[in-house]
DNA sequence: AAATCTGTATTATACGACTGATACGGTTGG
DNA sequence: CCAACCGTATCAGTCGTATAATACAGATTT
């Protein structure tokens, strides 16, 4: 069964986005496997304190990537082969470092700079 | 004149607080000046295609945080000592890389990993 | 077989971000 | 002085996100 305990709703950004990012960092960090059960639209909706609809928002999202396969009626797997789990890596790991790297060049960052305060962080947090 | 000729606009993402990014990156790059003119909201929607009001949203909120000054009538000017450039360096710096580390953390990728992604897209792009 | 949980769907409502149009008064430059 | 620009303000309307209340049919469990 997929956690969502180490999951905090963020503000400024999309819920059902938040929710679709969680469940492909959990897969690209290993932490979610093949065909792991999904909680419920009605008990995520529970947990988090947020409209079934917003779940099933991001979960009928998710279905189309072809990650989760519903059933009616039925329970909601994961569905990660072994490439599809190296594209979701692949995909979360240049665009958030092509972000970052595009906004240290942008406020005027050299290469020393932004790696330092890169490996500062890194061991802080 | 602050220039907004290399500002394309992003989507997904709140026009007013686009602009404000902007300003503060050109602050931080040292593009941006002190006593410097800022384009007139109306000039400004125009050339981005955007409304007036939204314009205007982000401009208040950079003069709340001083980083700009209006008067009713005039044109407007940028308020940037030395400390708040650094301020606002730092904040960016900090900021964006912070939310970097924290991402690369969650999707279980090696500081190895995550730093050689980095160098590589930092050569790229 | 029946109760319960599941996915799925519908309608109405609320709110913030953004748009569009318009207006008023202060500042500036010819 | 006065026209042209400026900052400021207000109103109504659109759009996406999220809420709220239901409803129905399939799957599961006992």
């Amino acid at each position: 069964m997929i956690s969502f305990e180490d999951f905090v709703l963020g503000d400024g950004y999309p819920i059902y986005l938040q929710i679709i990012r969680h469940v492909k960092q959990g897969i690209a960090a290993g932490v979610i496997g093949h065909q792991e059960e999904i909680p419920s639209r009605r008990a995520l909706s529970a947990l988090l304190g947020v409209n079934p609809n917003t779940i099933q928002k991001a979960y009928h999202m998710l279905e189309e990537e072809g990650i989760i396969v519903s059933r009616s009626g039925a329970k909601s797997y994961t569905c990660v082969d072994e490439r599809t789990v190296e594209r979701i890596r692949r995909e979360l790991l240049a665009g958030d470092t092509g972000v970052w790297v595009k906004a240290m060049k942008q406020l005027g960052a050299s290469r020393e700079e932004a790696f330092n305060m890169a490996e500062k962080l890194w061991e802080a947090q």
